[in-house]
DNA sequence: GTAAAGTATAGACTGTACTCTATGCTTTAC
DNA sequence: GTAAAGCATAGAGTACAGTCTATACTTTAC
């Protein structure tokens, strides 16, 4: 698909795909046949990466993080040590933001009892 | 207490304190009996506030959210309808968040299974 | 075969949230 | 009483993540 139809399938625009595409997150590849345009092609792996970049930047990590959460999972390099600590960092650090989460939940919902009951 | 005291108390640096009473999320008090300097002091609610904050913005809220947010809950103003519709929609944010959370941690135990797989 | 829509690249611009620097005054310690 | 540390304000600078604009070429539709 080109990058008109891979922005409806994922949401992103298509200015934020080739940004994304810039920093290395995804690839499209030009068709060598094709010679009188250099159009990129994107196949289903990355609509499936863009919806694994969609949600680990909701959780908050940086895109310099999630490439290095795709290159390990997709490209199976990049296996130092320091990556598997830096990962186990980044589960721990989700634990601790669940926690960050329910607080606020609940001061949410008493800030809503509040406006409730001041009616 | 003063600046650097907060500042020790809440783990955030006096730049971020004094950009965050730029914005109003939080407010010292100069000592009208002193003239000689304009010092501002701050009491043990701002450090609570503080601590709102850095929960809030964990969970990803703008400072500008945050505002909201305090105001409605220490001040009581600011009741109108749609600022309880913000806040349950806000509430459901975090909801759905918290899912991506669940999935993102799930990819990443994965990604670690497989980085210490292949060692 | 021409106008409209699509694609690519490069670079400028924006918003958010800091973070730092410069300047100047005040307080504290020795 | 002087040097070091602390406080305040204003404004510049930085990092991240987009977002937009300009330019130019290509494809599609009529």
């Amino acid at each position: 698909m080109l990058v008109n139809e891979l922005s409806k399938k994922t949401g992103l625009s298509i200015h934020t795909i080739r940004y994304y595409e810039n920093l290395g997150l995804i690839k499209g590849f030009t068709d060598e046949k094709v010679k009188s345009n250099n159009y990129k092609y994107y196949d289903d792996n990355v609509v499936e990466r863009l919806e694994i970049i969609i949600e680990a930047r909701e959780v908050g990590f940086t895109l310099a993080e999630i490439k290095k959460i795709l290159t390990t999972w997709f490209e199976g390099t990049d296996s130092k040590p320091e990556t598997l600590e830096l990962f186990q960092a980044k589960i721990k650090e989700i634990d601790d933001k669940m926690k960050y989460f329910k607080q606020t939940k609940k001061l949410l919902e008493k800030v809503c009892e509040k406006l409730q009951s001041n009616d």
